[in-house]
DNA sequence: TGCGCCGGCGCC
DNA sequence: AAAGGGCGCCGGCGCA
């Protein structure tokens, strides 16, 4: 087996252009001295070999980007690429360094000073990290300096190598040379680290991060047209908030928040006693608190209104400039393949559902969205989880004979039998309706650990269930108020609500005896404010240093992390490389935690029908294999529309063949 | 002026 | 005894 480090030399990543036109590439073997740096021909031929030699292993940083770079070079590289993850043969000193570190329990942490590690442009382990952990010297100066010769390759674009000044020409061979080193290092490290380091599941990582990379190179559109529309709406409700608020002293003539006179205005109207942030290094006796909930509380007409007023400031600040750069170049999401958990984080999950942002997305002319969403996926990796770690679990009974979870449980709080309480549900009586609302809150949160304080809270907060109604005590509901933390943050909720969320507890824990032992084991593992580790089912991930609600939520969250990651991988495969598969030619476009969003090719209505059938097959296909248990139950079902909307559903005509959505407003004209 | 921390809030 | 978790982005503030 021979193992290289190999990493290119580009024109500038600019916007719509992830996969920038190959200038050099350079590679290192293990003995000293091997480093060469290699003209655009040599790379490329060098490429070509050790990409299809069963015996080669690549190593890079980020790796990802250099593999899109040859395969924007020359689509023959694409296939050999995907067979090479699929044989684990590549490799990144990044994803080995989140591996590892997830393991230590230290992730993204720098354990000199316990904070967070700084973001390098969504790098959380850039190169000079490593160097830094590793080789023991800074290299981070090269890359602060503006004229270095990493940002300029595109000046030297044809010309022969034998000219380029010696800087140009050394600085890519230290980079292979500092890449393979820590590569060599890592495999040390990991030896001695619990659970091997977690770098066995390198190779599914790799796969995940390149199918990410691809949907990023591919990227998003946005409708021109949409897009203005959406910016004279947002703009004039955003100036109508300010020109009101700005009365108040909450904003200042410039147009920017004056927090401090908010803060004095929210403790004025609590007579003052304002809700308090968590306390932290700075404010170790909190801050005044003024998120939308404490506005609203406030009993202040001026502050309920701002409270009310929230939303357009997010989407202006965040989300207009990027739509509207949509409409001449592809937005190029930017995807961490490896948090924590094992899930994905990306700058492009968190769209909002309300408020038209979503619906500014449009696919490419010849294309239409595919989105498949796992349903209610956390409770079956939940499920399997508890199957694995106690043998049984009353969820996965459920879910596998077809009941709904959520009316069970439901049942359970009413006393009421299922067989009852089911077709209540289906007619819509307001208080079964209630009762299911209210278990779901709980089969959601109370698997990771969510406290009796904090249901009541998010049932208020929901607005769906009256806890005190439930007590049959209505009278003393905003009367006697006790003082519960709910993420982290101190909140004042009624006694009388507390103790029937006590009695729900109870009550949930009879419906699923599992999550009794479950949380009995995390107690008992974190006794005295202990930290354990735990490991991911299934990928065998091991995440160290957890405290009791991180026990509770790291399995399941990251076995459906896992799932989809290997979804992800089969789908991309077969648009990219698998000639037979309706899905060839298409593409992902987003992946958001547990749903796959792709652009389908849609000239042809019976191949996108199959296209999607296919694609929510091999999700429910490598979901059963990840929770096995569970296979009955998995559900994936395919949903096309035009436009990204949160009410895309899936539409089929009389025969089954599936139709494209069309937004309501549409049809009506 | 730049940077880090913090609160707040969007999503799953 | 207590405790949903995971993220990323933005603006404001305070410090250097």
């Amino acid at each position: 087996m021979s193992v290289w480090s190999f990493d290119t030399e580009t024109w500038l990543i600019q916007p719509g252009l992830l996969a920038p036109p190959l200038v050099c590439g350079s590679i290192a073997a293990a003995a000293p001295g091997s480093e060469r740096l290699l003209d655009k021909a040599q790379a490329r031929q060098f490429f070509r070999e050790a990409i299809a030699a069963p015996d080669t292993h690549l190593v890079g940083a980020n790796l990802a980007y250099d593999l899109g770079v040859m395969a924007a070079d020359d689509p023959r590289f694409v296939a050999p690429i995907f067979a090479a993850l699929e044989a684990g043969r590549l490799h990144c000193v990044q994803i080995r360094e989140a591996l590892i570190d997830i393991a230590r329990g230290l992730y993204g942490v720098d354990p000199s000073t316990g904070r967070k590690l700084d973001d390098d442009e969504g790098a959380r382990y850039p190169l000079a990290l490593l160097v830094q952990r590793y080789l023991g010297f800074d290299i981070s100066e090269d890359k602060k300096n503006p004229k270095a010769w990493r940002l300029r390759y595109a000046e030297l674009d044809g010309v022969p190598v034998e000219r380029w000044p010696t800087e140009a020409a050394e600085y890519p061979k230290r980079d292979a040379r500092y890449t393979l080193d820590v590569f060599f290092r890592q495999e040390a490290v990991a030896r001695e680290t619990s659970n091997d380091g977690n770098l066995h599941a390198e190779a599914d990582q790799m796969r995940a991060a390149f199918a990410l990379h691809l949907a990023s190179i591919w990227g998003l559109r946005t409708n021109g047209d949409s897009v203005a529309v959406l910016r004279e709406r947002v703009e004039r409700e955003w100036g109508e908030n300010r020109a009101k608020f700005q009365a108040a002293g909450i904003y200042r003539a410039d147009g920017t928040k004056d927090s401090k006179r908010l803060a004095a205005l929210v403790t004025a109207a609590y007579d003052g006693q304002p809700p308090i942030t968590a306390p932290s290094d700075r404010f170790p006796e909190g801050q005044v608190a003024t998120d939308r909930d404490t506005l609203l509380g406030s009993g202040d007409a001026l502050l309920e209104d701002l409270g009310k007023s929230g939303r357009v400031d997010k989407y202006k600040s965040t989300y207009l400039d990027v739509v509207e750069a949509g409409t001449s170049l592809p937005i190029n999401p930017r995807f961490n393949v490896l948090v924590s958990t094992t899930r994905v984080s990306s700058d492009y999950q968190q769209l909002p559902q309300k408020g038209g942002i979503r619906e500014v997305h449009e696919a490419r002319p010849g294309f239409v969205y595919c989105s498949v969403d796992y349903g209610g996926l956390e409770l079956r990796t939940m499920a399997q989880r508890a199957i694995w770690e106690l043998g049984f679990s009353k969820m996965a009974e459920a879910l596998n004979s077809g009941l709904d979870v959520h009316t069970l449980a439901a049942a359970e709080f009413l006393g009421a039998s299922y067989d009852e309480l089911l077709p209540k549900v289906k007619a819509k009586e307001p208080l079964a309706v209630a009762f299911r609302q209210l278990a779901k809150i709980l089969n959601f949160g109370k698997g990771g650990g969510m406290t009796g304080g904090s249901l009541v809270y998010n049932a208020r907060a929901k607005d769906r269930v009256s806890f005190c109604l439930l007590a049959k005590r209505a009278d003393v509901c905003g009367v006697e108020r006790v003082v519960v933390t709910v993420q982290r943050k101190p909140k004042r909720v009624c006694r009388a609500c507390v103790e029937v969320a006590k009695e729900l507890d109870t009550k949930w824990l009879n419906a699923w005896p599992e999550q009794r032992e479950l949380q009995h084991r995390a107690k008992s593992r974190t006794y005295g404010g202990g930290f354990a580790d735990v490991m991911i089912p299934g990928a065998n991930i091991l995440r160290g240093g957890c405290g009791y609600t991180q026990i509770l939520n790291t399995p399941f969250q990251g076995l459906g992390a896992v799932g989809c990651k290997l979804a992800m991988w089969r789908v991309s495969r077969e648009m990219y490389v698998d000639r037979r598969s309706p899905l060839y030619g298409s593409r992902l476009v987003l992946m958001v935690h547990d749903e796959l969003i792709s652009e389908l090719l849609a000239d042809d209505a019976q191949r996108m029908h199959d296209a999607a059938e296919r694609k929510a097959y091999l999700m429910r296909e490598a979901m059963k294999e990840t929770t096995p248990d569970l296979a009955p139950a998995i559900e994936a079902e395919p949903a096309l529309s035009r436009i990204m909307s949160k009410d895309v559903a899936t539409v089929r005509d009389s025969s089954g063949q599936l139709l494209v959505w069309e937004p309501p407003t549409k049809r009506a004209a």
